[in-house]
DNA sequence: CACCAGGCAAGTA
DNA sequence: TACTTGCATGGT
């Protein structure tokens, strides 16, 4: 009989409950890495108007997008708002990919996963959140995303305490589960469906959580 | 009208 | 270390 593991259990039920949430929606690793900067603090819907922009002029690749002065790129990526401070992360994220890799995600994908990590908080503009998007939804590393939504929940459920650092938080899910990098995507991808459908304020729903 | 959204850095004490 | 503040659009 093993250890009672409340966290699998938890990723068991939401997708029983959800099924497969399909993240990250993008169509190469170049465009999660943008996505993750510009979703900052900022409403999926409206990182998606800027993809889609960016799409539209040909102008999602890390060569197109670093001929762009930072006023031009401030008004293409308006919709997704703070877009002179993200024009700015931009800037910085995209001359990193140059400086250290040439531009070549193959090579950034080949260095090992918490030195790589340690490069990307050193980028301004870069936290652990977003480094943490970039490594598991990107480049597919077993390295788990910790979202507001995440503390939420986990706090709601008493699973952590309501100070608990962002680093605090992620050690409890990599200690408790396999690191594998397709069960962290699915399951932080889970524990945001759950906090919309369910845990957001004023959503009557809020009582009838999958997780009780 | 107010409030929130797949954060982060800089300033203050 | 632990708060506080600025950044900004678009949906509900």
């Amino acid at each position: 009989m093993g250890k009672k593991n409340n966290l699998l259990t938890i990723y068991k039920r939401l997708f029983l409950c959800f099924g497969q949430q399909r993240w990250w929606p993008a169509d190469n690793a170049f465009e999660v890495m943008v996505g993750a900067i510009l979703t900052q603090n900022t409403s999926w819907r409206n990182v998606e108007k800027v993809i889609g922009n960016l799409k539209k002029n040909n102008l999602l690749e890390l060569k197109k997008l670093s001929r762009l002065s930072p006023k031009k790129l401030a008004s293409l990526i308006k919709p997704a708002g703070y877009y002179n401070l993200k024009a700015g992360r931009l800037k910085c994220f995209l001359e990193f990919l140059r400086k250290s890799y040439a531009g070549n995600l193959k090579k950034m994908s080949a260095e090992p996963m918490l030195k790589l990590r340690q490069k990307l908080l050193e980028v301004k503009g870069i936290g652990p959140e977003t480094a943490d998007s970039i490594l598991l939804y990107a480049l597919n590393k077993p390295i788990f995303v910790v979202d507001s939504y995440t503390k939420r929940i986990f706090l709601r459920h008493k699973l952590i305490q309501k100070d608990a650092s962002y680093e605090q938080v992620q050690n409890l899910f990599m200690r408790s589960l396999k690191p594998r990098a397709q069960l962290f995507n699915e399951y932080h991808a889970l524990l945001v469906r759950l906090a919309k459908d369910y845990c957001l304020k004023n959503n009557p729903k809020c009582r009838e959580c999958p997780l009780g």
